[in-house]
Parts: C-alpha cells; structure tokens; sequence
DNA sequence: CCGCACCTGGACCCATGGGTGGAACCCAAG
DNA sequence: CTTGGGTTCCACCCATGGGTCCAGGTGCGG
C-alpha cells in the first residue's frame, strides 16, 4: 500500500481551532515537524473549506465546538466534496456522541486534548495514509457502545429481589417519580417507597440516580 | 504525554504468525526500523505469552488464525496479566466478528495484511504510545456495526449547554449527589445548583433520574 | 467601552425522596 | 396450624433536590 519512504513527502495541514490561544501554538509546534507543513490555520468551518478549496491540503486537524459552521458540519461537508482530505478531530470531549458524529461524519481520526505532539503528528501522517488513529479512551468509548445491546437478562441484581421491587426498579429507571409509579401499579406511595426501601437494602443502592444506572444496566429500563 | 522524541526509543516488538513465510520476513523487515527491535517470534498464543514473560516487550504484532492458541485468546489473556503490553493485530480477515472480537480482547490495533510496511511501523509506535490504529476498511466496518443499534439518538443533547454544564451533567450520571459534585469540582453546593438548574432548562430534562439517563445516553457517564 | 455569555455564589421555599417503626392481609410451605 | 415471606398501607422525621430571584466577577466580541 505505502511504499518505504525515508524521503519523507511533506504533508499539508490545516488547523483549525476557534480559540487563538489554541490555534496558534497548536501550528507553530506541528510546523516543527520536517514532514508536515501548515499551510493554514481556521477560526471556523467555513474557513476550513475555503482554505481547501484554494490550496492542496492532505489533512485537517479539526475541533468540534467552533462558532458559524462546527467540527462536525465541516467534515461532513469534506467528506462529500473532498473525499481525499483526511480529517482528524482534536477536542476536549469525548462523550458518545460526539465520537459517532465525528467519525459518521467522516473523520479518520479522534483524540482528546491530552495528546501530546508525537500522538498528533503520528495521527495525521496515519490520516493521510488512510489509517484511521483513537485516543484509548476513545476507542474505548466506541467499543462500548458497539457491546450495549446483548445484555437484556439481569446482569448484576441480586437474585433475592422480588418480582415487584423488581417491576418498581424498572420503573425508576423510566424516571418515574413515586406517584407515578404508585398509579401505575395501583398501588400507594406509601407501598412503593417501602418497595424501594427494602430494595436499596438489598442491592446496595444508595439513591434514586444510583437505581437508574442499576436499573439500566440490569436491561430493565 | 509524549515528548518530542528525536531520540526515538527503542520499540521492542513481539512478532506473532504461525507461517513462517509471513512471519520471517516481517520480523526481518520490520527489524530494519531505527527504533524498532523485535526481540522475539512467535508461532502461536502460548509462545507470544512465553515469549512476554521473558523480556520486557511493548507490542505484539499479532496474527489471529494460530493453532494451539488464536490471537483473540492470547490477547485477551495479555491484557489481563500484562495489560502494559499493546497488541496490534495484523491479519487477512477484516469481518466484523473477527474485529469485534479482537478490539473487545483489548487489541489496540487492527490491519489488514493490504497495510505497508510504513503502517505497520506507524500502528506499532502508536499503540505503545497509547493510541489505537485501524485500517481505514476496519474503522468503516466498526462504525458501520455500531449506527446500524443507535436507539434514541432523536433524544440527544442541546447544543448550546456550556462545557462546565456538560461536566456535572455527567458527573450527575455517575449518580453522585450535590454536595460530592461540588467537592469534585471545587465550588459550592450553590453553584452546582445553578449550572443544573440551567442544565435541566435547557436539556429539557425533569428531574435527577431523568438527568441519570440523559447523561448515559450521551455517553458523559 | 459596553454588552453578553459563562461561572460563581447566596437566600429562600416547598416538594420529593429516603429512613424508621409499626401493622394488616394473603398464601404457601413446614 | 403456625411460621414466614411478600404485599399492602399508615405516620413521622428530616435531608436532599428542584425552583426562583438575585448579584458579583471575568473574558470575549461588537
């Protein structure tokens, strides 16, 4: 695929981060790097499209959260229309959802702002080869989310629970407040919180947030 | 996290391929980068994990199909008993079964064998530095699994709650009460009051059982 | 320079939740 | 028949949560 390449071909990039104080030092430093040339830097999508379309550019270092047109607008668009630009996203956050819409979007790569120099750089010369480079955390993120689904039988519960603190739990883990829960089991709050009582005694749960991740974790919500 | 490395360490490698055709050859290729030493070869799992126990090693270039021993089994038991080790897996087969299997082993790579010697050497460096690398076909097929099972994605987050917003959000997801939030994020009670309070304006969310799952669902727990 | 968004903090009120103790009923198993 | 678990309910207490209103400080962009 690639070839041995001790003439290291130079790689054009193109930074793009709302915040100057990032931006900046962010190309600087990346400048230093002999294989690697910024050839722009980019307050916001529109830019990072206008500075591809007006010069040859292998890859785009982006962030999620920028004013006008964000990280995520932007590599969908690059994806579409410059399918050869490889996109590697660089942001502080690394919740799912940002995750599946950067890499849906088209990005080829994903890390978090504790990335040192070495781990961007290695990441865009990977992008450019057509490699795709995570943070561990990141691909732990995704991995994750790809293994959610097969859990539907209890998982963690203690099996002493009985079947209507086990109906309450389910509940709770809809969000459920107690009167609602009472009415839909035709039964009174005073019946469900002593449920829930003897319930948290039993499973260890302290309070009602910690019920809801129990209870979603037990596939019972 | 990684320093700007001119004088590159030495990357000792673990060559791991029942096909001594393939597995010489890549040793001896491999061998030719600066920093890249492989100390041992491999002709199945319990020689990789033989081969682990008796010198210090920072990755496995891991083949999946080996008799005695298959590359999932021996990188899920390296994981467990030297998680320090990276494993990167270099196979044919690029089928979501094998992937999902491998990366759940905790493999901090995936090639085909279409990947050049260049990335096989890229992938080697990033996964002991703590990345994860996937061919471009791997990383699709991941994705592609992972937004055919995307439930309530139509529930997700605003776009306008502030980054300190997110953070007690999923701190809230962890199902830690007011007062540990405060302490975690070195402010007062009064304080996390506010940014949930907005939060919950904002996000639409009820109340804390609702704020549990909403956060789950984004992935900030 | 001014406005705006964000983070910070305080005061107050009231609803809800969580804990305790007790009590009645049913039903199945010993 | 008697015991015990499960379910149903009550009364009481108080900590926590959720809502409202307000206000100072900061940093950025018009």
């Amino acid at each position: 695929m690639s070839e041995q390449g001790e003439k290291v071909q130079q790689l054009r990039v193109v930074v793009a981060d709302d915040q100057a104080a990032v931006r900046e030092p962010l190309a600087a430093v990346l400048g230093l790097a002999e294989d690697i040339e910024v050839v722009a830097a980019a307050a916001d999508g529109t830019e990072v499209l206008a500075a591809v379309s007006g010069a040859a550019v292998d890859v785009v270092l982006m962030d999620l959260r920028m004013p006008v047109m964000d990280g995520i607008e932007a590599t969908r668009r690059l994806s579409e229309e410059h399918p050869e630009v490889a996109v590697v996203v660089l942001t502080t956050f690394a919740d799912d959802e940002s995750i599946l819409a950067a890499l849906g979007a088209g990005a080829r790569g994903y890390l978090t702002k504790n990335a040192g120099r070495q781990d961007i750089v290695r990441a865009l010369r990977a992008a450019a080869a057509g490699q795709s480079v995570l943070d561990r955390e990141v691909q732990d993120r995704l991995l994750a989310t790809v293994r959610t689904k097969p859990q539907a039988s209890g998982t963690s519960l203690p099996q002493d629970i009985t079947p209507r603190e086990r109906e309450v739990l389910g509940l709770i883990g809809q969000g459920l407040p107690n009167r609602a829960i009472a009415e839909q089991l035709f039964i009174s709050e005073a019946t469900v919180k002593t449920h829930i009582n003897n319930l948290f005694a039993k499973a260890g749960i302290r309070d009602r947030a910690d019920a809801v991740r129990r209870a979603i974790a037990a596939g019972l919500a």
